[in-house]
RNA sequence: GGGGGUGUGCCCGAGUGGCCAAAGGGAACGGGCUGUAAACCCGUCGGCUCAGCCUACGGAGGUUCGAAUCCUCCCGCCCCCA
């Protein structure tokens, strides 16, 4: 058994030897990972505690996913600079199916158990709370980085937010956790598992971080940031957002994500990799392959997409553009269109246009271009 | 319970009666440059079929020719005292 491959990139595995001996336990070990549900998105950054789940599945173990869909009722406050909305039971379903289709691209179904938190969490009384509570002091709490830097910042703390961790601590107790994952801003979470369990008279989890990753703007991932790749998106979108990434990041991700040496020689060639290798995990090599084309022409050559949607202009002559910018190109309002259009940025067959209203027949069968890479063509009827 | 603060556009943050659709920065967007990027330069950045009009500075009223700016009440957050 390689244990270097299940603690490759982790940056904090605890207690120290605890993993070995569990290992030598003989039996395929329980390794927990909660996901968020109220993430908007999930990230090329959840997927690094994913491949690490992944590692311990082709070792033989056994990885558990919980949902947190009765935490997400309170909402968790790691990373967050304020309270995060409550969502309502629907939503958080539909969220948690997004969810397992992103974390199968990594997992191996076979060996995924996914548990609902809400399953135990919906029954636990007043008297179990208390139970729960005596095992960590507010002192205890406070000291997390969360919650200290909100406290100095002098910002809201709810004392719900405050009982998150031990949520999460009671999971581990109920599904008898041997390991549990998360990111480095799960560090105290995953240790108050440790205390819960213990408490609770079980053998306390081992603990196992991973590094969170940076984006292009050089600050952490986030699904709710806008600067993050997701697992599973379009492919056009994931390779062009790939090779956006900064050079310099190259070998972070190319130590967290394809988990390989630095690469050397030419930083494109090397960030063309990156891209097709988060499509082709996301969608299959087929997808990664028209996705590098789609960049190479389109963003490269500045040329059209070999295929374009098409869509038929809507009644009357002249037709107003900004209000079909907004229909079919996705931007916010006309007022933004009439900005671009002013900017030279909208394109019909290739030649920037100046006019608001444009007589029909220039429109009709023409390739119409927003920005860099919005391309359209409009029929007659 | 008492006292004192504070609330501005996607975010941060100036602005204390007209010159404010609101400085500055960041993000974003368009154009240029380019090896995909980054960096850099220029421009845009509330809405509206837009040389004009409408809506906006926590909410609701009020004062005024005129309010983000003054007054009243309400709401949120923070601090101090109890």
């Amino acid at each position: 058994m390689n244990v270097g491959e299940l603690t490759r990139n982790a940056v904090d595995v605890l207690p120290k030897g605890e993993l070995e001996r569990k290992l030598k336990l003989g039996r395929p070990l329980r390794v927990k990972l909660g996901i968020d549900v109220t993430a908007p998105h999930i990230t090329l950054g959840n997927g690094i505690p994913l491949q690490r789940m992944r590692a311990f599945q082709d070792a033989g173990h056994i990885g558990v996913l919980i949902v947190g869909d009765y935490t997400a009722r309170i909402g968790d406050p790691s990373g967050a600079s304020a309270e995060r909305p409550i969502l309502p039971p629907e939503e958080i379903d539909r969220m948690a199916e997004r969810f397992f289709e992103s974390a199968y691209t990594i997992l191996d179904p076979e060996r995924t158990e996914v548990r609902f938190n809400g399953e135990w969490l919906s029954k636990v009384d007043f008297a179990e709370v208390l139970r729960l509570t005596r095992a960590v002091t507010v002192a205890r709490i406070l000291e997390r980085d969360d919650f200290a830097k909100r406290f100095a910042a002098q910002q809201a703390i709810s004392v719900s937010e405050l009982l998150y961790p031990l949520m999460q601590a009671y999971d581990s107790v109920a599904i008898e956790a041997d390991i549990e994952l998360g990111g480095t801003d799960q560090l105290y979470n995953l240790l108050t598992g440790r205390d819960v369990m213990q408490a609770y008279g079980l053998e306390p989890q081992v603990v196992l971080t991973t590094p969170l990753i940076e984006s292009w703007d050089r600050s952490k991932m986030s699904g709710s940031k806008g600067n993050y790749i997701a697992l599973v998106e379009d492919p056009n979108e994931q390779f062009g957002k790939a090779m956006r990434l900064p050079d310099e990041l190259l070998p972070e991700y190319y130590r967290l994500v394809l988990e390989r040496d630095p690469p050397t020689g030419d930083p494109m060639q090397a960030k063309l990799v990156l891209a097709r290798f988060i499509v082709e995990r996301g969608h299959g090599a087929d997808a990664a392959a028209m996705a590098e084309e789609h960049f190479t022409r389109v963003v490269r050559e500045h040329q059209a997409p070999e295929e374009v949607t098409e869509a038929s202009l809507p009644e009357g002559d002249p037709v107003h553009l900004p209000a079909l910018l907004v229909e079919h190109f996705g931007l916010g309002s006309t007022s933004e269109a009439r900005r671009l259009i002013g900017q030279g940025g909208v394109k019909v067959d290739g030649e920037p246009l100046g006019e608001i209203d444009v007589p029909r027949a220039k429109l009709e069968g023409a390739l119409v271009q927003a920005g860099k890479r919005r391309f359209m063509r409009f029929s007659g009827a």
